[in-house]
DNA sequence: GCCTTGACGTTAG
DNA sequence: ACTAACGCCAAGG
């Protein structure tokens, strides 16, 4: 059973769903606990990847930003869109395109 | 196969 | 706080 690229999407997919509403997490987070520390980039791809493909679970990926805080992947949401969810969950920005990681961050390597 | 392009992160200045 | 240079590695041209 080899690990190849597909696998490390679900497995990004598995991550993210379990990530607690009023939280976010980061891409680099999520693949150190994946056990791939040079992966950050490879999530962000996945995540993409989620965007363009059909699939059956609906996954926040809205709750996923880089390791300040800011909204690196806003534009590939609809408009305002992953701001508003975030928003909607009661997420503080210190600015308008970064979250409140102090408050909300939610690491994966001590909570999975 | 080579080169460029990224939802990234670290380090140095 | 901000910029620039790397390191990283899958995908697409």
């Amino acid at each position: 059973m080899k690990a190849n690229t597909s696998d490390f999407y679900e497995r990004v997919y598995e991550v993210v769903a379990q990530i607690p509403t009023g939280k976010v997490t980061n891409y680099g987070a999520i693949a150190k606990h994946l056990g791939v520390e040079s992966g950050a980039r490879m999530v962000g791809y996945a995540l993409n990847n989620y965007l363009s493909g059909k699939h059956p679970h609906e996954i926040p990926v809205h709750r996923v930003v880089n390791r300040l805080g800011y909204l690196t992947g806003r534009a590939y949401f609809d408009g305002d869109t992953m701001r508003e969810r975030l928003q909607q969950e009661d997420i503080k920005f210190t600015e308008e395109f970064r979250v409140d990681m102090k408050t909300h961050f939610w690491d994966p390597m001590e909570n999975l």
